[in-house]
DNA sequence: TGCATAACCTATTAATCCTATAGGTTAATA
DNA sequence: TATTAACCTATAGGATTAATAGGTTATGCA
């Protein structure tokens, strides 16, 4: 399950992706656009200017906005950067891999095979996405 | 990800479907050749009995043994039962939907149909193996 | 009949993570 | 100089997960 945090996340990223100019957006008017709590989203979007997706201003004007191109942000960054790993077990995992403590060899777990294919299909739909196609 | 539950539960579920023979294995020896908290595996086992893959027996020679054939056991379903919704947004699960609170419009909300993709590819995997197509 | 065995069941803990809020600081604008 | 809105840190509350404890019931076997 996606957790909110990647949802909202991903709605905001949405809300700047179809601005028709380039202007700085309030936190505030993301929020009650998309029915987001604005604190929440206000630390949202920080992480967001600092995994290098969003620009801010700071001020009257100010607001966060888009660095790159919808059509050059692909979803599985924007995925990594807000939930973690794509895939569902940590030994499948292509960023963010981890040994399973119970599993002694990988190559004959049973569920090891599984989740890569879950893994590689949920890649290949993400990667083909970029925020452009979101709207 | 995953839960632990789910991850030995699968790898519990492909140990029975490897036995040579129909014979009801106990708890213990599943737990201890897949590295599982014996006790936390017990809750497991009663779980996917009471959902109806298992069989069980009491007493000594007693344990647990698959009612129906590994071919025939989808994947889907197994994650199903122990998971939950494989759908990574609730609007979006087949056997677990539920509204959005802060989604006025599904049509048009920019998570959805991304989501979508993610649950078909995915379904699609785990629709496509069944506890045979494990070991 | 009675003992050993292993499933069955309920409750509870400890730890972790998620969501959200509070409250203040800094920088830009007018 | 006042207002605005991003920036930052801490923390609370809740939910979920992983695991343990401790007992009950049913079966096989001597």
């Amino acid at each position: 399950m996606l957790s909110k945090k990647t949802k909202y996340g991903i709605k905001a990223l949405a809300f700047l992706a179809k601005q028709p100019d380039k202007n700085p957006v309030q936190t505030s008017e993301i929020a009650s656009n998309e029915n987001i709590s604005s604190k929440f989203l206000e630390s949202i979007l920080l992480d967001l200017r600092k995994s290098g997706f969003l620009g801010s201003k700071k001020g009257k004007g100010g607001g966060y906005y888009l660095i790159k191109k919808p059509e050059e942000i692909l979803m599985t960054s924007v995925i990594r950067v807000l939930e973690g790993p794509i895939a569902m077990v940590p030994c499948v995992s292509l960023n963010y891999y981890e040994k399973c403590i119970d599993c002694p060899d990988e190559d004959t777990c049973s569920v090891h095979k599984l989740m890569i294919q879950v893994r590689d299909s949920t890649l290949n739909v993400l990667g083909n996405n970029t925020l452009a196609d979101l709207s």
